[in-house]
DNA sequence: ACTCGATACTTTACTTTGTAAAGCATCGAG
DNA sequence: CTCGATGCTTTACAAAGTAAAGTATCGAGT
């Protein structure tokens, strides 16, 4: 039995999936979990409370995608590409949340919880770039350029082809394998 | 004299100035361009017509920065540099527009005009980089790949500089000398 | 000079949404 | 058996999106 909070965050999916990002209402999400049409504002504050609450629960599964991609593994390079697959999974399964993930105005971004759920992805990433470093990869580049390149890369690459500008360069191809082939180019070429 | 929707367009701006970007309303773009308050639903047809004609003008700035550096550097290598730079600068100077910039939900994708403010911006980098391919610059790599490569990198980079995830590990730093830093040590990475 | 329609907005009106405030029911502690 | 804490609902209202109808100006045709 999950409790109301956890009820009213599943019905912001489940309104996201029936009306569309735009379509969130503080209004809709409670009726949508079968309360009031205050009950989310009751919950969260206000608006940007539901966002920042329903935004940190999907930083949140990021980093656990990356962890998993890095404890799975079986070698530091295939870490990183899977780590970024799962990142352009997540974007394509659940677009509601990637679509928040970057929307400031609609979030309070100094909530502690955001913060911490984000360090998550951070040091998801900073392990597996460590490790690989470790094997002698790109062993003389600091950690704090890399973790910005690839992170960088990656994340600018699925929001770049999610919202279209790299639609017609890789016409007809799917994200995931574009990323794993373009992503491995880029770090043989970073080693 | 600029016309009734240019200026509604720069009443966008300003209300971004006085109320942020999510204070932005139809109405207040009217009564802030000096008409009613259903002035810019009259000449945008709607919200997401109001931000797609907005959005639409700031990947127009950007092509444009984007053009000049092309046009501007004395040599390809810093073309490149100069057009990252632009793009940061943009960023910082006009948050309201780069907040915009993919901001899906709220602008009609499939507009023409948009489409063409892209490829603007789009054909300005691959300018470049095929300028500083025929230099010699890593030159048995795929164009395509090469522009993904770049411009996800940039803008992923600016983004999450921007959003806050890049803040932790380059504390205290700009963001303009950062990018330029790590970008140059990618694009030798690249060669 | 006069009409007519197009152009460029405004006025009015209605619905949805966010949110404050007060209300009510349940339940465990004393 | 009362009492306050809790977990929500009801009520209320102002702001915002938007449809529809209205008005004013002006140029072209007669």
């Amino acid at each position: 039995m999950s409790d109301t909070p956890t009820r009213l965050l599943d019905a912001v999916d489940a309104v996201i999936a029936e009306h569309g990002p735009s379509g969130v209402t503080v209004r809709r999400v409670g009726t949508q979990a079968g309360l009031s049409h205050t009950a989310a504002a009751h919950y969260f504050g206000d608006k940007p409370g539901l966002f920042t609450a329903y935004l940190t629960r999907a930083y949140d599964r990021i980093g656990a995608a990356i962890e998993a991609a890095g404890e799975e593994a079986d070698e530091p390079s295939h870490a990183m590409l899977d780590a970024a697959a799962a990142y352009a999974r997540f974007a394509l399964q659940e677009p509601s949340a990637f679509s928040v993930l970057q929307r400031l105005e609609l979030t309070r971004v100094d909530t502690p919880e955001l913060w911490q759920a984000r360090e998550r992805a951070y040091f998801g990433i900073n392990n597996i770039l460590l490790r690989h470093q470790a094997t002698g990869w790109a062993a003389d580049r600091n950690i704090a350029d890399l973790i910005a390149t690839t992170w960088a890369f990656v994340h600018g690459f699925v929001e770049l082809w999610v919202s279209g500008p790299l639609a017609a360069p890789f016409d007809g191809e799917e994200l995931e394998p574009t990323l794993r082939r373009v992503f491995a180019d880029l770090i043989s070429a970073l080693a």
